[in-house]
DNA sequence: CTTCCTGCAAAGAGTTTGCATTTGT
DNA sequence: ACAAATGCAAACTCTTTGCAGGAAG
């Protein structure tokens, strides 16, 4: 859940009989320095990452957000939009999200007792916590005032 | 977000500008009568409603439960495989999900905190609340103990 | 009788996969 | 060297949409 260094990336890896490869590091670097609260698509990264000069195929990062995922390095948000976006897995920015169900407006919140509760029930489970989100749909202030189409 | 009634679905929409078709009221009468924690895909209802009889096209399935997502009279699950599921949105059935990152099995748990967080986050910003989901991600006593492949 | 809804078929978007090649270890 | 990862293109799945006919209010 912490900071990963190339090592200790690489270390967790192997556990696992898997590789250190330019492109996961690179991946990784880049989740690390977004900024708190952002959040990629895969499209978002292979942009990015093109505009730095990265030319990594889509498969690839398709492949290797879903690896750390299931490692625990990224959260995989599933908000509005109709594809997943990824974020650094750090509990010190861990946030959750209030979305409209109209205009898909969404707000990031903190709460202290949402990571205390996904804690307990994991344990109790025998599960081993990777993240935890609450996510709440509800209808914004300006969307309860229109009569909405259909769509 | 308690029982509807023919009537009582038909105002709500009239309200809209929207009609009580037999369509929607099929749809709704199947979620209603779906035993507690049993949720839905788009493709499930359509079996499920040809199986009794019912031919409603898949096209009017989508466009039904998203509508009914919007109204609050059903939530919309993200659970891990990779298309939604819908049930009816009721406080009594109010629960959860711990999902194994690895295998996909999922928990489903209650916890009354949830619901008062939700609460609590969407009246100051004057959101109006329609469903609030607590989805924990994490790895299963089972996964824990296999080393699995990439995939 | 107007507007909305349905069903169909086709399109669309996001994501996954097979395979040959390349690259860690 | 061997197994695993990449890149490419094609495939796949779920979901949305345009349009013509049909139905609700």
């Amino acid at each position: 859940m912490s900071f990963y260094t190339e090592d200790s990336l690489k270390a967790e890896l192997h556990e696992r009989g898997w590789r250190l490869t330019p492109q996961r590091e690179i991946i990784l670097d880049i989740f690390q320095n977004l900024a708190a609260g952002k959040h990629l698509s895969a499209e978002d990264l292979y942009e990015l990452l093109k505009s730095e000069g990265h030319d990594i195929s889509l498969s690839t990062i398709y492949r290797t957000v879903k690896l750390m995922a299931r490692m625990g390095i990224l959260r995989e948000l599933e908000l509005a939009e109709d594809h997943k976006h990824y974020e650094i897995n750090q509990p010190y920015h861990h946030h959750h999200h209030l979305i409209c169900v109209r205009c898909n407006q969404t707000i990031e919140f903190k709460n202290e007792s949402v990571l205390k509760i996904g804690d307990k029930t994991s344990k109790k489970e025998g599960y081993h916590l990777l993240d935890c989100q609450l996510t709440i749909h509800a209808v914004c202030p300006s969307c309860q005032r229109s009569i909405l189409p259909v769509s």
